[in-house]
DNA sequence: CCTACCGATCGGTAGG
DNA sequence: CCTACCGATCGGTAGG
């Protein structure tokens, strides 16, 4: 990252952090800002010295996680692996980015609806074409024999759907791992595709 | 029942159905009381004639989904129906609950969390207990040797994600039927687990 | 079902 | 990063 206007304060860090982890547990509306600086430490007025505001927040945390979705897909796209392959790697970047990421990729699928104007507008729009994007994959997959005549507009939702589905798992519980859960998926979602 | 119940009967569903679909759009703590009167056409005031608090629609809402759900769930049990047959009806059950009571089983799965004290335990402890029944469901399946040798937690949790990934699906868009989706589904997930 | 109103809390600002 | 504070809005009540 380094000296790029990219680069953020690790105190912003912080605060993107911890908003993650309340917006992902009460949702972006029952999440006060006095709240969010209680648990960092400071008062409410001192969150604005990193932040500009709410809205702000939760735009970052999103795009945060949108944009590595976008570029894992743009690479894979590229790539000349088979259709299934690509799909397998899909499930598992998605499994990952929900196991190492979970708090903001939480908050993405599940309060992107709190977006305001143009942020709203445009996170709706790059979804739908991702989403195409995916079918794409599917329907190539389909033309070449090597995946059954589902509707690919399914078999992406599904796909996406059974990783969100992975916030209800309870990591805590020890029951399961993370690698069981994923290959599981993979079987479990491949599996029911692969001709 | 007298003309006066049945009115305020009709007017409290009249409640519960717009909050419903007031909450599965914005999430319950965004919305308002003030909102919600309005869409009904009184002030706010007036709603506390048929209602006792905000908190007390979000249990009314999740409780006619949640006993539809137990109801059939324990029918299903009680069927000697093979383990397949018993995950197509699961899934073909919930598909229609989301097709036909779209906005409160939505705000069922997206807004349990809104729940307050004892509401909330019931509620997680009854869905616990729903889960585990269909991971029973699948695991008698496995050692009948009717499905693959799958993780009975993750199938359950694959099934139930996929449904409510319908509520991404644009009903209006009309390029695919309720139908087309519902049996795309069947053949993905249960694809996956046939043995 | 309404008017009038309550205390609590919200996101955010001014100024140091 | 703080104290002090703003106007707006919240869920809900009293009384008719």
């Amino acid at each position: 990252m380094g000296t790029t206007a990219r680069k953020k304060s690790a105190k912003k860090e912080l605060i993107l952090a911890t908003a993650a982890a309340m917006f992902r547990e009460k949702g972006f509306a029952a999440s006060s800002m006095r709240d969010l600086a209680e648990k960092i430490g400071i008062e409410a007025a001192s969150l604005y010295n990193h932040i500009q505001s709410k809205a702000q927040i939760l735009e970052e945390i999103i795009d945060g996680v949108s944009e590595k979705c976008q570029a894992h897909l743009d690479h894979l796209e590229k790539s000349n692996s088979s259709s299934l392959e690509k799909i397998e790697s899909l499930i598992r970047f998605h499994t990952g980015m929900m196991m190492n990421l979970f708090e903001a990729y939480s908050v993405m699928v599940g309060q992107w609806m709190h977006l305001e104007g143009d942020k709203l507008l445009d996170f709706v729009a790059n979804r739908r074409e991702y989403v195409k994007k995916m079918e794409a994959i599917v329907e190539a997959g389909i033309q070449k024999g090597e995946l059954k005549s589902l509707t690919p507009y399914v078999v992406v939702l599904n796909i996406l759907s059974a990783v969100r589905g992975l916030e209800f798992w309870q990591r805590s519980a020890k029951t399961h791992t993370a690698k069981e859960m994923e290959d599981n998926i993979v079987i479990h979602l491949i599996g029911g595709i692969k001709k």
